[in-house]
RNA sequence: GACUUGGUAGCUCAGCAGGUAGAGCACAUCCCUUUUAAGGAUGGGGUCCUGGGUUCGAGCCCCAGCCAAGUCACCA
């Protein structure tokens, strides 16, 4: 490692930076002006950024530096051998500091860990001058800047396992303070915990509740161990088109969007089963897909507008099948995740182990109501629905009032996973009619912790079948059902050309994820979930108008913030107040520009009359 | 979409009967050689979400709006 990276040598003050000095120069103006909105403790941080400019530290170096252990390892290794670890260099953001005198204390984050870090003054500036140490490390670090340090590990006095740095090198400095979070003996002080806030800045959010950066870690490796299993299978893994000219594949409201070339509407997709139903036609036995939809409904911490799905469908095999593949790749998910097919989550512990209970949607009512209403007419199932709080209409036949009422009285109910099977079929107009019970189709659901996470069915592969089914969705979207399905003839098409027998399976990867990371909400298992755009700020003048007024271009954002934002405001202004609000402010912005003179104001304040 | 709760310093939160806007951490200045959420001292920092209204006076009360969270509805 070239030693001149570290250390006092990086900031001798016989080579300053000459060759930028122009840019930096203009750099600062801009900066000042900028800085007339910024909170007090960014413009320290800007302040400090110029301090290092004069140093010669190049505060955003282009260099890469090289890190040869990361602090995870450090902390499960060394207290076992003191031996190890005593030439080290690593990189990470400061998180916190605790500076007394010439020695001082912080620490620092990597992509694993936060370690202790321990500076001497003497070390770290071994000569006359003390400035590195002094100046550079006590008074222009933050928390939040990003720095490279060598040095060996040891234990301190209290314990801890440390490093004791001899050289530091400044990879970046950090302009904004980032929320403080402190933490003692597992108790958290000042978690960072207003949802909004961390959802719109997840990178605050990452870089101080490390608890969040973990989810995502599993959540990868739950895609990971299911891609896995898939693909030992023999499955090919496809991708299709997100861009539809018709949407389908599920009842759900579409985004619409439009392509100038083709000068046609397109749909976001909804779901991605009628392509990969097209594929196994074309005769892959095996595909899948892990694909984002997108719904155009309501949001909860259930629903995203854009959410992940990973489609299977298999030649030859029928839903019964796909239910064992689903217990099957699902208890090994748990148990890659976390060693047992045992998972907590909010008050329940979830045993994903095999064989997982099995009912038929009748035998789930009649376990919860305590009534079979398999055999009942729609009469007499309504007034069955009225009598346990269900409210009904007379636009639900009898399939949507099953529907309503498992969805009421048996799906909260349902913690442990648990398939349900058998659905009416005025639901499911992709999925195969019953091999012997009329009026259902061959589907099931997932169902666990009281919310489905897979739905798969034999498919239905009877063309003629399939367009009467379809022809009934669009008699329910002219009665008003914005829902319903749209009659694909391409599908169709490919339908009539032959699709084998075939077993489908649709599971929600957000809902898997937010149960087997324990989180209460999907907005906890998306980077970035869909929020309301922040209001605009209020659309910022350009201030073109003072500048053509003569009015000198420095004090333009300064009019601006003493809440003139044009020069029509001025207008009614008294020129002695614009006088002192602008000497106000240039004290308190600590502006560099030489106070105006009280005729100047008047003359402007004049102009803007004129104008 | 309905209801409830909330929006005050960079962060977490107080604030009252309507009377000069507060604390802790963070930040700044000074002192301090191994500290542990946190050494000591001093200090700066605010569009009290926005816009109206009531009032001599509004962070607080009223109206409207924006944003979020929770519950419910919708979501095969």
């Amino acid at each position: 490692m070239d030693p001149k990276i570290f250390n006092a040598s990086t900031f001798d003050r016989s080579s300053p930076v000459t060759t930028s000095f122009f840019i930096t120069f203009a750099l600062r103006k801009i900066i000042m002006i900028m800085s007339i909105q910024l909170s007090e403790q960014e413009q320290f941080r800007r302040q400090a950024l110029h301090e290092l400019m004069d140093l010669g530290v190049d505060p955003y170096p282009a260099e890469g530096f090289a890190v040869n252990v990361i602090a995870r390892e450090i902390l499960d290794t060394f207290p076992g051998d003191n031996s190890l670890y005593q030439d080290v260099s690593l990189a990470g953001r400061i998180m916190g500091r605790r500076i007394m005198g010439s020695a001082s204390f912080a620490v620092i984050q990597d992509d694993t860990a936060r370690i202790q870090l321990y500076f001497n003054r003497d070390e770290i500036c071994p000569g006359e001058d003390k400035t590195w140490y002094n100046t550079v490390f006590k008074r222009l670090l933050d928390i939040g800047d990003i720095i490279g340090v060598r040095g060996h590990v040891f234990t301190t006095q209290m314990g801890e396992t440390t490093i004791h740095v001899k050289e530091f090198k400044i990879l970046c400095k950090s302009l904004r303070p980032l929320p403080v979070v402190k933490e003692k003996e597992g108790k958290v002080f000042d978690a960072f915990t207003d949802p909004e806030q961390r959802y719109r800045n997840r990178y605050q959010d990452l870089i101080v509740n490390p608890h969040v950066k973990q989810v995502f870690r599993q959540r990868a490796r739950m895609i990971e161990s299911m891609r896995g299993y898939l693909l030992d299978a023999g499955y090919l893994e496809v991708e299709t088109p997100v861009l539809q000219p018709i949407y389908g594949g599920a009842a759900a409201r579409p985004f619409k969007t439009f392509h100038n070339t083709l000068n046609t509407t397109l749909y976001l997709r909804i779901a991605d089963e009628l392509y990969l139903k097209r594929l196994i036609v074309g005769g892959f036995d095996g595909v899948f897909e892990f694909a984002k939809d997108f719904r155009n409904e309501g949001m909860s911490r259930f629903h995203n507008p854009e959410f992940t799905m990973m489609e299977l469908y298999v030649a030859y095999k029928d839903y019964l099948w796909m239910m064992d593949l689903v217990e099957e790749m699902v208890e090994k998910i748990a148990i890659d995740l976390h060693g047992t097919t045992k998972v907590q989550t909010g008050d329940h512990e979830i045993d994903f182990k095999r064989p997982w209970k099995r009912y038929t949607m009748y035998e789930a009512i009649e376990h919860f109501t305590g009534t079979d209403i398999s055999e009942m007419d729609e009469a007499s199932m309504r007034q069955f629905a009225e009598g346990i709080g269900i409210e009904t209409d007379n636009t639900m036949g009898r399939g949507k009032l099953i529907d309503e009422i498992f969805g009421e009285k048996c799906e909260e109910h349902l913690i442990q996973p648990t398939f349900i099977t058998d659905y009416p079929v005025e639901m499911s107009p992709l999925a195969k009619k019953h091999r012997s019970k009329p009026g259902l189709v061959e589907r099931f659901e997932a169902i666990c912790n009281g919310k489905e996470i897979c739905n798969a069915f034999s498919e239905l592969n009877d063309p003629i079948d399939q367009r009467a089914r379809f022809e009934e969705q669009l008699e329910l979207g002219k009665r008003g059902d914005t829902e319903a399905m749209v009659l694909d003839e391409d599908f169709l098409r490919a339908i009539e050309t032959g699709m084998p027998p075939t077993a489908g399976l649709g599971i929600g990867i957000d809902r898997l994820a937010m149960i087997m990371t324990n989180s209460a909400s999907i907005q906890d298992v998306l980077f970035f979930p869909q929020m309301r755009p922040e209001a605009a700020s209020a659309a910022k003048t350009t201030g073109d108008d003072f500048i053509r007024a003569g009015i000198p271009e420095v004090w333009v954002p300064v009019l601006q913030q003493a809440g003139y934002p044009e020069l029509n405001a001025l207008q009614e202004a008294n020129a002695n107040k614009v006088f002192n609000q602008l000497c106000g402010l240039r004290k308190k912005m600590k502006l560099d520009i030489p106070a105006p003179k009280p005729e100047e104001v008047r003359s402007w304040v004049e102009k803007s009359k004129i104008s």
